[in-house]
RNA sequence: GCGGGUGUAGCUCAAUGGUAGAGCGUCACGUUGCCAACGUGAAGGUCGUGGGUUCGAGCCCCAUCACCCGCUCCA
């Protein structure tokens, strides 16, 4: 069973030094994080692997390694500068510039507590302002989710509906959009007011620039209404090159400003004439590349899942475009399918099970506007994380090499919603001598976090086992006082229904009883769950604040920590040490030589480890704990006959093995060519 | 971003406003013939950080940071 919650992981990880939180000594820094010794092990074998996977066992593949830094026009033409997120608008006439959500729900609340139609319902938000101005955008959001799900569905339908009105030109209103919504049968009976938040928040910039024009929002600085459209402040992380003094904005701090790459295959496309040419290649054929991406994320957390410095692996393959196939050639979706099931291959023989990874086709409406199709593969990670998107294989098409080429055709711009790209010089094009043809090849791109991927195999691999049963006693003793602990929280929860203020609830009367419930069910299987029920103790959000579960907990922990074991069921391949060496009393030389000589025949191959710091048993639960495949003891034994015993990790059965047979059976176990 | 919660040794957690502790882990020595053995000893803390109240603060107040849970968001 793998890791019930990526606190789990944390903890392992930070004791046995895969991952520590970044700047510790400075109290840290938001979600940064440093890979410790064995940590920089696992993510080296997770990068080989893919490398292996897309490079070396592939006759189509080539890899680079690109700068972080690059021209500031690259991203300028990918898109990256205009499009990632935070909407801005400057003021015409002052030039002072906001957030354009922010005016526009600033403005309607002004409106609001001018009493124009307040609702009821609309009071305890209204005093909230302006603290948190967002709040109440939000809480109108719960309550849509809550009580009307469909008129939500209706309400997006009908604004979708007035946003392509507004994009096209079509004579409308607020007031005929909020007219439509009215009819809506269950939508809340909030006033326009309120609903223009909830939309405000959540939708694109089109329909912000749309609201400030319609809704005639006056500048706060100025009185003036007159404003750009609103455009997405960037998630980049900015430097400049070289020294520079000037004020933000300014034509001097423009020209020296770079960003920090916040994905690596825009390098690859700023390369495909140069590997093309060097390496000699045809399309169809790809290239790969790992390394470094920087996202000024606005929400980073969840362990390692979203961090705003991490590592992707992607490659961009490039094929023909439809219209130059020759019969029997594959096609894009053909090629898009056939990388979609390689990537998906490459997570299960890696180990991740199948109940917990999933291919996703996003919808239409998910698709970035480039984008002809994209499946994401992803993963069950514990928690409240749930599914979470490890891998993304798009189909780009001929989007990114036409973005920066200097003649692309007329119809092609205009299909791709592209400008004429006055800087750049060269064209990214390929001329083809079978079809004898000049064109912009197309693109499937799989694209792999590896940070990412080295948190889903860590929670896939983490198995809390019984090895030995407790005492029967000790299990009725611990029955007794979990009936206890489900009682106390029974009453918990009865208190906290009561109280009708969801504010001065000490407890969460649902999360209680999904933890009764969870509790409940799992003491039914004791004492298997006994690991189980020990991390939800601890974690369960309904757990939080019990005195009798505070009480339990310690208990618990202790016997679960006798009777079970940690391990870390990882593929050989990803492991962090392949093997570990110990002798079996330390204080004899002569074991002790021989161990340290059979590290010494190891460990130019792979990491190995020789350990006599503990007894046996515990060295063994060491290397488990780290996922260590294998462990060699040399005894008394090997003296006589030249045998050592070899132990497997997950099994923990030992076998007997003569010296000059141990190589083969190392390699051989180890999945590696003998 | 919002709401709730938690910050004390590497980890899990104790400690009426009055001398900072336990278990586990780590290290050293001894012992130990295969699955978290034992003995002795040691290291490790300005109690997340900064202010305030007080004769005196781990504990009370304010601020701030980090993390967790639930929403929200999401390359």
């Amino acid at each position: 069973m793998p890791a019930r919650s990526l606190d789990q992981i944390r903890r392992l990880a930070k004791n046995r030094g895969f991952i520590f939180a970044g700047s510790a000594p400075y109290g840290g820094l938001g979600s940064f994080w440093d890979y410790g010794p064995l940590g920089v092990e696992m993510l080296n074998h997770v990068k080989r692997s893919w490398w292996q996977n897309v490079v070396y066992n592939r006759d189509d593949v080539e890899g680079v390694d690109c700068a972080i830094l690059m021209n500031r026009k690259v991203w300028q033409h990918s898109g990256h500068e205009a499009t990632f997120s935070d909407p801005l608008v400057d003021c015409k006439s002052c030039r002072a510039r906001f957030r354009a959500d922010h005016l526009v729900t600033d403005a309607i609340l002004a409106r609001e507590t001018e009493g124009e139609n307040v609702h009821r319902k609309l009071r305890p938000i209204i005093e909230l302002f302006p603290v948190s101005l967002k709040a109440a955008g939000l809480q109108l959001y719960a309550k849509l989710r809550d009580d009307e799900q469909d008129a939500e569905r209706e309400a997006n339908r009908r604004l979708r509906e007035f946003q392509d009105k507004v994009s096209n030109g079509e004579k409308t209103s607020l007031d005929e959009f909020f007219g439509s919504l009215a009819n809506i049968p269950g939508m809340p009976n909030v006033s326009q007011y309120a609903q223009l938040f909830f939309f405000v928040r959540r939708h694109p910039n089109e329909l912000r620039s749309a609201l400030l024009k319609l809704g005639k929002v006056s500048c706060p600085k100025c009185q003036k209404a007159d404003w750009t459209d609103a455009r997405n402040f960037n998630l980049m992380f900015q430097s400049h090159v070289g020294p520079v003094e000037a004020n933000k904005g300014t034509e001097e701090e423009l020209a020296s400003r770079v960003y920090l790459r916040p994905e690596t295959a825009q390098g690859i496309f700023m390369n495909f004439k140069n590997v093309l040419e060097s390496s000699r290649r045809k399309v169809p054929f790809g290239i790969a590349q790992i390394g470094k991406a920087f996202r000024n994320e606005i929400t980073p957390g969840n362990f390692t899942f979203r961090t705003r410095e991490f590592e992707q692996m992607e490659l961009e393959f490039f094929i023909k475009p439809p219209q130059f196939l020759q019969p029997g050639e594959k096609t894009d979706e053909q090629w898009h399918e056939e990388w979609v099931e390689q990537r998906y291959n490459w997570w299960l023989g890696l180990g991740i099970d199948k109940s917990r990874i999933r291919k996703r086709a996003q919808t239409r409406e998910e698709l970035a506007h480039y984008s002809k199709a994209t499946v994401d593969l992803e993963y069950l990670f514990p928690g409240s994380l749930g599914f979470g998107e490890i891998e993304g294989i798009a189909n780009r098409t001929d989007y990114d090499l036409s973005a920066h080429s200097k003649d692309v055709p007329e119809d092609a711009l205009k299909r791709l919603k592209l400008e004429k790209n006055a800087d750049s010089v060269e064209n990214l094009d390929y001329f083809d001598q079978d079809a004898k043809a000049r064109y912009f090849p197309w693109v499937i791109e799989p694209s792999c976090g590896a940070t990412r991927a080295m948190l889903a195999f860590l929670c896939e691999a983490y198995n809390e086992e019984l090895v030995k049963p407790p005492a029967e006693a000790d299990i009725a003793a611990l029955k007794t006082e979990i009936d206890a602990a489900i009682k106390n929280a029974e009453k918990k929860k009865k208190e906290a229904e009561k109280e009708k203020d969801a504010a001065q609830r000490k407890h969460d009367p649902v999360a209680i009883e999904a933890f009764i419930r969870d509790l409940t069910e799992a003491t039914t299987r004791l004492p298997q769950s006994l690991a189980e029920i020990d991390g939800m103790l601890k974690d369960h959000a309904g757990a939080q604040n019990l005195e009798l579960v505070k009480k339990l907990s310690p208990k618990v922990s202790k016997l679960a920590e006798d009777h079970t074991r940690l391990v870390l069921k990882l593929h050989p391949s990803l492991a962090p040490v392949k093997l570990a060496i110990f002798p079996l009393k330390k204080n004899e030389p002569r074991i002790v030589d021989e161990a340290r000589r059979i590290k010494h025949q190891f460990q130019h191959l792979f990491r190995t480890v020789y350990d006599d710091s503990a007894g046996i048993g515990k060295l063994y639960r060491r290397q488990d704990e780290i996922g260590t495949p294998l462990c060699i003891t040399v005894d008394f034994q090997t003296l006589e006959d030249n045998t050592v015993t070899l132990r497997d990790r997950d099994t923990m059965q030992q076998i007997r093995v003569p010296m000059e047979k141990l190589k083969h059976e190392v390699f051989h176990r180890l999945g590696m060519p003998v």
